[in-house]
DNA sequence: CGACGGGACGC
DNA sequence: CGACGGGACGC
């Protein structure tokens, strides 16, 4: 434990690349992806020279996967040479090239419900991308599940998104390769195979909303465009020189109302208004770069992109606000930009959609300060006819699936949530799980259990909450917390109200059963690692 | 085309 | 009444 400080696993890229290119041009080429960690460019030790090999650490490792997916092949500005980008091993496990090490970055092991069937995993989590496959655990003789189970995506983007975003009672962890020494048949090249245009084959497109164009594109583009791409070159769907009016202009309030509109009255939803989004210029812009109010939540505004047909990804980094959203083809993204720039989701806040490297739009700075302008300063003209404007975004959200109730409220500091009969504070960061506990609380959910994602993010809102769970199959648990303070204002909040229609009975704990009294010096840590 | 520095448990 | 969680893949 003395070294190898937190980092996350698959955060780190393993960059081949010319030589002669400097830490500041990788931190300009990567980190639209996320937040960089470290750039260390590889020298040789005596002639400093460097050796062609870049390692870039992220805070995640879905910054990591989607900086991958998006710059392998590509070139930096500037040196003519495609870069190769690979998700690094661990410092520990050096540079050995284990034939199954995809599944390091493909494959999630889950911690799930005895009751789970490998459909249900499936739904669970085939909303964070296309799934090669679930599987669940048995008891060879019982058949009775094991509590534990794999689920494998295509894309590493995927299944980081999957680990970072799922229910934390999963207990998510990128599962350690183990395969049959019988091989898998699929044993295509991987060395450019997460790639941005690429499909795998096998996947299917995500939603059975999704429209025809999707299906064209499919598993043939696989290899074709990698070697030497430097630029926008797309070869897509049909384009169109045609375009409804131009792109990125300013707009008015009315016109707002009016996409409000056509998304409730189902132009835009369901299997979507294909000719309509072909007739948008084709900019060579697959990826928006949106601004999105503080709070809202991964899950939320991917349900919000997806109601337009193409959606491939929406990463929101929630510490930011910041999220990249890329579709199938750039018709798609011109018309997801120009029906959800200026959007107010949540109500009350509005969206900045902007394209994330268009060529006519340099810098995404200026583009956002400008767009705060027009939509962001209360006492525009916006506020005109509000409730009219938020009766009809409520009606948008519920058909996105959204509880149009989930309101950030004015003062920012409490909200309305459907699953409680009261309001609660606004949702809080998580202590890390190897944060000191200052205070433990009993839960009773009568008469019976609440999902734990139900209790996460109720009793999250108080802070310095390290987790809380039932006992599987129980209706009480525990809470957490790092603080006292905290836990106690959960109790003074929380108990005795109602969640998810079940009462809630919030209590300090008493101290674990099995007395270990003994808690001097009794182990010596063994220090692994 | 292919793999590992610097600084470092702490206010 | 309601008291203490689960973890690796048929070679």
């Amino acid at each position: 434990m003395a070294y190898n400080h937190n980092v996350p696993e698959n955060c780190r890229l393993f960059i081949l690349v010319g030589k002669g290119i400097k830490e500041d041009a990788f931190r300009e080429a990567f980190g639209k992806y996320g937040k960089i960690e470290d750039v260390w460019v590889v020298k040789d030790r005596r002639s400093n020279e460097d050796k062609g090999v870049v390692y870039i650490t992220f805070s995640r490792a879905s910054e990591a996967a989607l900086a991958m997916q998006e710059m392998n092949g590509r070139v930096v500005p500037g040196h003519p040479k495609p870069i190769k980008v690979l998700i690094a091993n661990s410092k520990r496990d050096g540079s050995v090239r284990d034939p199954h090490e995809d599944e390091k970055i493909l494959r999630l092991f889950l911690i799930i419900p005895k009751s789970m069937s490998e459909d249900e995993l499936r739904r669970e989590f085939e909303q964070y991308g296309d799934i090669d496959y679930a599987t669940v655990l048995r008891d060879k003789n019982t058949g009775e599940s094991k509590g534990f189970g794999y689920v494998k995506f295509f894309r590493p983007y995927h299944a980081a998104l999957a680990l970072e975003n799922c229910d934390r009672s999963f207990k998510p962890k990128f599962a350690e390769p183990k395969m049959p020494r019988g091989e898998r048949d699929n044993d295509y090249e991987m060395d450019y195979q997460y790639s941005r245009d690429t499909r795998p084959p096998g996947a299917y497109p995500r939603g059975p909303e999704r429209g025809p164009d999707r299906h064209e594109r499919g598993t043939k583009r696989c290899f074709s465009e990698y070697s030497g791409r430097d630029d926008y070159h797309d070869d897509g769907p049909p384009r169109s020189r045609f375009s409804h009016g131009p792109l990125g202009q300013h707009r008015s309030p009315d016109d707002l109302e009016q996409r409000n509109d056509e998304i409730a009255d189902h132009k835009l939803v369901g299997e979507g208004p294909m000719e309509m989004i072909q007739n948008y210029v084709n900019n060579g812009c697959q990826r928006l770069h949106v601004t999105a109010p503080l709070g809202l939540t991964q899950q939320y505004l991917t349900r919000l992109f997806n109601l337009i047909p193409g959606l491939e990804y929406c990463d929101l980094n929630e510490a930011t606000g910041i999220a990249y959203v890329r579709y199938a083809t750039p018709q798609c993204a011109a018309y997801a930009k120009d029906k959800l720039d200026g959007f107010e989701y949540p109500l009350g806040s509005r969206l900045i959609v902007r394209f994330a490297d268009a060529p006519n739009v340099p810098d995404l700075k200026t583009a956002s300060a400008m767009n705060f302008e027009n939509y962001g300063i209360p006492g525009s003209s916006f506020e005109r006819d509000e409730s009219d404007t938020i009766r009809k975004a409520a009606l948008i959200l519920e058909k996105a699936g959204i509880n149009p109730d989930r309101v950030l409220a004015s003062d920012n500091s409490i909200e309305r949530v459907t699953y409680c009969n009261i309001m609660l504070p606004l949702p809080k960061p998580l202590s890390p799980e190897d944060s000191s506990l200052a205070q433990r609380l009993f839960i009773v959910c009568q008469p019976a259990a609440v999902p734990e994602r139900i209790l996460r993010d109720a009793f999250c809102r108080f802070g310095d909450l390290i987790d809380v769970y039932l006992l599987s199959g129980r209706n009480y648990g525990y809470a957490k917390y790092a603080s006292k303070e905290c836990a106690m204002k959960a109790i003074s909040v929380l108990h005795g109200q109602s969640i998810a229609g079940q009462r809630l009975k919030v209590l300090e704990a008493e101290p674990p059963k099995e007395d270990n009294r003994r808690e001097g010096r009794d182990r010596h840590d063994s220090h692994s690692e």
